[in-house]
DNA sequence: TCCAGAAATCGGCTTGACATATATCTTTTG
DNA sequence: CAAAAGATATATGTCAAGCCGATTTCTGGA
């Protein structure tokens, strides 16, 4: 008999999670930070005693999660903290209907009504500055719905920022791309010229919050400004 | 030449890449539910028109984020949602330290006083029984910190089943990992049974608001219960 | 000393093959 | 005729060897 690996008292989980185990393992035993470099697959290979494929297909659902960097030529590297992972699972949920765009919403409140909050207490004046540019922008461009959004999502991602807590920007990071496949149809039941400008109006308030380090006003104008958007978005009909 | 897949005008972002996306945008286009079968990997290989070993890396990739359900003999599947790869980017994000447990509680406390709140407000009757179990197994095994531990982070997984929102579950049960590396810290420094005992009056408290149907009062015990756990976490020194 | 070119290393992708688990069809049998 | 048993097709799991192109490292010469 041959089993050099393990009794296989258990139907074994895989080589492959046995592979992925082992480089996180890795990262964690050797304290590697950000950017620094990762074993070759080669080496990967002759430890493990396993072929080249599946040490491959660990690096690679790695680098799929964004827990790590690869590019060819150079080893993998351990990668900075990235929604990548997070967004797919939620878009997944989505997609399956496993969560609905409300569900997604009232969560986004509860973590933003937060965010709003610290980043008037912990805002750098630089911080300030880019939340106020981006609720100008969306006045600015306001005939152009696709620039508005993608403005309206910076705005809520500099908030996050702000907050000085990476979790939490990459939760509202992670809920970005359901915004962008929900959020014109929330812009369109606002018919009136007066109505979206009364919305970006909002976004206006909350930066001016912000500015004047007003943490309770700021949560006040975030709360208002979800509650509408749930209105509108249930108002156009989402499930 | 032989350019069937795209004019190849920016660098590719390769090969698994596009498969990965290949096989989402089929789950989205054909409306696919969990448990539904996903194409074979021969059939992705000849769709794609690319080798096995990439359609497997991809089929890996999805895997290892739970999106898909990979088993021996079987064509994979659509997942249920699942934290798998939350989980792994937190802790990722923790092991290099990018992170910090104070943040994870910040943002556990934001979404707690939530998750409590709306279970006060939905949870049937079986859930509040429960949750008021798994306060009571607390008690019952006090002098077992493990065993407290795990029926903590159970009671605050069924608190965030009875809000009825599968997205604060899903956060809620990603941070888990993090509290069983940091609980046993928090409850070393309340020294005396009196205190632990207090720690787990606290859980009851929240119980019982709950089974009470008061949300006020549950997210109240609820920003208390936070609050202690992460003064317990400075007097140990976590940073 | 510095720099260009050769060599070694590394990941990206392909092909082919074999083992094993599962599903499906077919035949045999009660 | 129906159910059990066996054969066959299909599917994933793993390995092996190899080629290409990108990157790093070594090395020898200006």
């Amino acid at each position: 008999m041959q089993e050099l690996t393990d009794p296989a008292v258990e139907p074994s989980p895989g080589l492959v999670s046995t592979a992925i185990q082992a480089i996180t393992q890795h990262i964690r035993s050797e304290g590697l930070a950000p950017g620094d470099p990762l074993p070759s697959e080669a080496a990967m290979t002759r430890q493990l005693n396993v072929s080249r494929t599946v040490v491959r297909e660990a690096f690679r659902s790695l680098s799929a999660m964004r827990l790590i960097d690869m590019s060819a030529g150079r080893r993998a590297t351990v990668a900075k903290l990235d929604t990548g992972a997070m967004s797919m699972v939620i878009e997944h949920g989505i997609t399956t209907q496993q969560i609905s765009v409300q569900q997604v919403y009232d969560v986004r409140r509860t973590i933003e009504m937060r965010t709003v909050a610290l980043a008037a207490l912990r805002r750098t004046d630089t911080e300030a500055v880019a939340i106020a540019q981006s609720a100008r922008l969306m006045r600015e461009n306001f005939k152009n719905p696709e620039t508005v959004m993608e403005h309206d999502i910076a705005f809520h991602e500099a908030i996050a920022t702000a907050s000085h807590n990476p979790v939490f920007s990459l939760i509202v990071t992670a809920f970005s791309g359901v915004t962008r496949r929900t959020w014109v149809i929330g812009w369109r039941t606002r018919s009136s010229d007066e109505d979206q400008l009364k919305m970006i109006k909002g976004h206006e308030d909350i930066a001016d919050a912000i500015l004047k380090g007003d943490p309770r006003l700021a949560a006040q104008h975030m709360a208002e400004h979800f509650d509408k958007s749930v209105k509108a978005l249930i108002d156009a009909g989402i499930a």
